[in-house]
DNA sequence: GTGGTCTAGACCACC
DNA sequence: GTGGTCTAGACCACA
């Protein structure tokens, strides 16, 4: 996985994570992978993901079995789902619109550029 | 001017400026604000903008006249507004193509929150 | 190290940096002193290293790894080698062909000073 | 006349005026420009051209006529000349030769550059 | 431990 | 008046 240089990594394993969850990759009640393990499949360090892990504990996205390992939170995909989309809707698309009107994009090219991101997306 | 936690101020600073020059407010070859002038304005310390008008330097945007102040470079429009396009269309807007297929927003949806922005925006 | 009067200490600092990447002292893909150790050693306050280590950042010459430190880049040494020859070339030689034609110093006074200097250089 | 960025207007403007007393375009015991002709010939400020001057007088290369001008002192040019030399002797060449040592240039190369810079010199 | 940001305040060269 | 440099000291996020 490559990072962005402009946000810190820990958030980015939160956001990962989520996306996982989103796309029912890690399923509710299930087992997500250790520390140890994310850690080196991300090649960071072990701490860096604890904090991650720890974040998405306080959000409720995950919780923890002592001894056992972390699980996905029986309502996750609700809560992720909502909290992005609020997220998007209110602040996310006013800044893109706000470009798009600075920059002198028209609706009928963002069309036109979604439809190949699909074709894109489809293809792989 | 209020200032976003989640930046550092300088860099909020690069913005503002730069969108003046992109708004037209300060035009090439005009002085800009002299690194005290602005400061005291935005109530931030001078090193905080002499910060800022540094990378501005660098950038090509402002350019430096000794003992009189700092100058909008003559292409400086340019250079802000093809930067901008650029990150716009590299990487704003896949971004938020991904968001908007994770979400399950279509393109209709988008179509009329986008006019509904232009609405809201022309009342202004 | 004594810095000389005439130029600020932060880009003394950069130039003392290249150098030591020129020399191969400080290898590439290697970690360099970090901004507290290097202040303390030339004697500096840390802002002014931090002032030269962003400078350096900026040209491509070190990059910065997030809670661990600076590095120099892998190109590090072509960089700053063709930036130095360019310099060289293009303003330091012909200034000095100008004092020279000026003063009155023939090629063959240079030629003979020069080989005293390879001399001294080469007893050290 | 173009200024370097890397040097104050004032300190060029001396060496500017010492090249022409060197070159025997301004003579000794004759007057020089006043500060306001030169200062509008090199388009800058008149403070700039007066603070350049002073610097010459005591520097005993000009000497002031009150209510007439300055004039170029009687030994002007032997001054300029022993200083430039020692400077040059002193701290340029073993400069150049520095970097001509790290730059891996020789001195046969700069022999032929050498060569060529008179050659272009002359046609002027 | 690492870099990075910010403030307060001083001093300087330059125009 | 202008920018620029430097110090001292604080605080924060990150690994």
């Amino acid at each position: 996985m490559n990072f962005s240089e402009n946000q810190s990594i820990y958030l980015q394993i939160t956001e990962f994570v989520k996306e996982q969850i989103l796309l029912d990759k890690w399923k509710k009640e299930e087992k997500i992978p250790s520390v140890r393990d994310l850690a080196s499949e991300l090649q960071v360090n072990p701490n860096t993901v604890m904090h991650a892990y720890e974040l998405l504990q306080q959000q409720g996205v995950i919780y923890n079995k002592r001894g056992l390992g972390n699980y996905v939170s029986d309502d996750a995909g609700e809560k992720i789902f909502s909290e992005r989309k609020e997220r998007f809707l209110k602040s996310e698309l006013p800044a893109t619109f706000r470009t798009m009107h600075l920059l002198g994009i028209s609706i009928e090219e963002l069309e036109s550029r979604f439809k190949s991101f699909l074709y894109e997306n489809h293809k792989k």
